[in-house]
DNA sequence: CATAAAGTTGACGTTTACGTAAGCTAAACG
DNA sequence: CGTTTAGCTTACGTAAACGTCAACTTTATG
């Protein structure tokens, strides 16, 4: 029934990180993957939580963080977590995401006029790319 | 006719950054405050930067790819800025930007989702905060 | 069986974005 | 005039997130 393991270049490739990365992130318990002797295989799970870990990454949730989040997506990996604290963590973290996504798009709209004026600018100059008055 | 210019702990004050930021940030050339002598005076349009800056780092972009994009923003403050590269980089953050809104509406839902299997979880068990099975 | 390929464990190196401490200067105050 | 107070420069220190390198093991292969 060994089914759905990857080892550990197939995760690189599938992926795109490295080993060192995969490894990194075992050793901060973000990652578990199981052992062929020594060897790592990465199951379903692991990959779940690494799309999320790469999700949070582009969030800039730092390593620690995005670990207290995963403990809500997957409670009763570990064995002692409690699923209230996992919540409010979850709470204060869905209240940061809904803030940035409120002030990212302020600054959408912000850059968009700003990229409007400029290309307005080097429509009206005869040399492109020179600096206008 | 010197108006509107703030001293280095002014400027910590009103934006909550150290003096050390300040600095560091003018080392790399993202800020350029006038000197009364010695001393730095920050002008409105240093405060307008520094504002772009500190929300562009909510975003997680380094503080080079901020210094690109003020170059946007702040054309003809260096003499030698090419109008049609700001505006060529200002087009790949915004696509960025972009990219991680929709990204972010993403990951909102599926944690409200994780959010909302929590809470009943927890409404359901007696003991709150216990893992369930 | 020799060796190449893939993986492993340390351990030290690197970059980014500042923190922190030492030592100097200049204005302001009692 | 001595001394806080605010600011300056120079320089070393630090945490996060890996990169890189050395040395070893295991598996596959001609």
């Amino acid at each position: 029934m060994s089914e759905q393991t990857m080892t550990i270049r197939e995760m690189c490739d599938a992926f795109d990180v490295t080993p060192r990365t995969l490894r990194f992130y075992e050793s901060k318990e973000l990652l578990f993957p199981q052992r062929d002797g020594q060897k790592r295989l990465f199951s379903k799970r692991d990959r779940a939580r690494l799309k999320l870990i790469l999700r949070g990454k582009r969030f800039g949730f730092s390593l620690e963080e995005i670990r207290q989040l995963l403990d809500l997506y997957h409670v009763g990996d570990q064995q002692h977590i409690q699923l209230s604290r996992s919540v409010s963590v979850g709470r204060e973290r869905l209240a940061d995401m809904e803030r940035r996504q409120a002030e990212l798009s302020e600054a959408i709209a912000d850059l968009k006029g700003q990229l409007g004026w400029g290309e307005r600018m080097l429509k009206a100059t005869p040399l492109h790319g020179e600096a206008a008055e």
